[in-house]
Formats: structure tokens, C-alpha cells, sequence
DNA sequence: ATGGCATAATTGTTATGA
């Protein structure tokens, strides 16, 4: 079972290179991120031409969030229940397995409102998972969590580190996250970290390595034991019209 | 060994990203 998860900053912007990757690296799930899209734009039939099913929870010009697959997708949920209007969390089953793609709130500037959001909606995360379901259920949650775990995850450390995706209130707030009962996969199989996810487009971020791991799977327990191997495909970083980020991948028993 | 911001909503400029 191979499970991705890709921030594609726009999903009309970015549909060719999808079906592209989708073909050449046919993961069983896809978690998407900031689709860009409300529901009505998104490539349905593109998608579906490209042997997935699509659960779409989508959100004009800002955010949305889907999950993609070549096996059978049930049980969707948009949103974690309450009146937050903006689009940032899908979940479904798919093989006995609860899947969940979050594209969490970057919070622009440490101190501002938007930081303020990030942090309570982050709770609120963490909330849910404690009301809804159990370390000892399958669950993977994949997706953008706009916030680098530790130094090893940041190329240049001392340069983000009063940045939103670095401040310490962020890092304890995904590590409370982590500790309701999942594990990080991704640096399980890496564990001395320098693998990167995400590179801005500016200042030649990309060729220089300048990169940032704010993109995760993790996953409880008795589903993190059984992955294999993880990796970042840096190729969907090059060539024309990139996203910012590179899709995350994991491989399950 | 890639590309120097990009995207959507609009139509010149702004909000947002990370």
C-alpha cells in the first residue's frame, strides 16, 4: 500500500503534472492540499480517466483539501464538525484504514491573528482526534502541516527559526498533536533527518537546498509499524510550473 | 542541474503563501 500526500498549490494550475505523477507512480492514496478550487472546478473526469476516485472538500481561490484513490473511498467527512468555513480537513476510509489529508493554517507571522488561528485550529485537531477516534484505530494523517518538527527538518536552521513553520508554540502544538498516539513515519525511515519537502520559489531556494520538511505522514501505531520505506520525490520540485512543495511518499506492508 | 515568485480573482492590483 503506497500512500502520498502533495501540496499542489492549485490543482487546475498543476493538473497535467498530477495525472503525469498519478500515472508513473500509481499510488493507492493521494492526499492533496490547496487545491485552489471549490468543488465545481475540480477535474472530476481527469481524475477519474486516471483510474482514482476523488473525496473533495474544496473552497474558492484559498485552501481545499482532497483524497484520491485507485481503491474504493467511504465514509467521508469534510471538516472536523464545527463552523470553520475554511476547507482544510477531508477524511475517508479506504482498506480498513482511516485516511485523513489537513493542509494546517501557515499563520503568516508569529504574534498575528493568522498565527493565533493556526494555533487554536491545531487544538481543535487534536480535540477532534481525542473526541472521534483512538491511538488504536488505523488512522493516517497526511498532508501540509506548515510546521517543521526539528532543526534536522530546516536546511538553514538559524534562518527560520522565528519563523511560524519553526516557533516553538507551533512545534509544541504538532508535538501534542503527535503524542495523542501517532508516529511520525516519514522520520522513522529518516531519522537523521536533511530531507526536505518544500522549497520556496524565491532566492533559488530549490538549487541551493534550501529546503524545509513541513509536509508529514504520521500514523498510529499498529499502521506505522507496518511501513517499509519513505521517500520525497524531488523531481516534481523541477522542471516548468512546480508546485513549491514535493509529494510525500510511504510505502505499508 | 535548476531557474531567479506563484496563484486566483480580475483586467491592475491585492491577498496569501511559507
Amino acid at each position: 500500500m503506497k500512500i502520498a500526500t502533495w501540496n499542489l498549490n492549485s490543482i487546475r494550475a498543476r493538473e497535467e503534472r498530477l495525472y503525469r505523477w498519478l500515472d508513473a507512480e500509481q499510488p493507492d492514496v493521494l492526499c492533496l492540499q490547496e487545491l485552489k478550487a471549490q468543488d465545481d472546478d475540480f477535474p472530476f473526469s481527469g481524475v477519474e480517466a486516471a483510474g482514482y476516485n476523488a473525496a473533495v472538500y474544496g473552497q474558492k481561490t484559498y485552501n481545499g483539501v482532497a483524497i484520491l484513490s485507485n481503491k474504493t473511498i467511504t465514509n467521508v467527512v469534510r471538516g472536523m464538525a464545527d463552523d470553520d468555513p475554511q476547507a482544510r480537513l477531508i477524511q475517508a476510509d479506504i482498506e480498513g484504514i482511516r485516511i485523513i489529508s489537513a493542509y494546517f493554517p501557515n499563520g503568516q507571522q508569529v504574534g498575528t491573528e493568522k498565527y493565533q488561528y493556526k494555533l487554536a485550529w491545531m487544538k481543535r485537531l487534536k480535540a477532534f482526534f481525542e473526541r472521534e477516534a483512538s491511538p488504536d484505530d488505523p488512522l493516517v494523517l497526511c498532508g501540509d502541516f506548515n510546521v517543521a518538527v526539528d532543526e534536522a527538518d530546516v536546511a538553514n536552521p538559524e534562518k527560520w527559526s522565528e519563523s511560524v513553520l519553526c516557533h516553538a508554540d507551533a512545534r509544541k502544538a504538532l508535538e501534542e498533536i503527535r503524542a495523542w498516539g501517532f508516529v511520525d513515519v516519514f522520520r522513522r525511515h529518516h531519522p537523521d533527518g536533511g530531507v526536505y519537502s518544500w522549497w520556496d520559489y524565491r532566492m533559488l531556494a530549490f538549487p541551493k537546498g534550501d529546503g524545509v520538511r513541513i509536509d508529514h505522514i504520521y500514523a498510529t501505531s499498529a499502521v506505522a509499524e507496518r511501513s517499509t520505506a519513505a521517500s520525497v520525490d524531488r523531481n516534481e520540485r523541477k522542471g516548468k510550473k512546480p508546485s513549491d512543495h514535493a509529494p510525500l511518499i510511504v510505502e505499508f506492508d
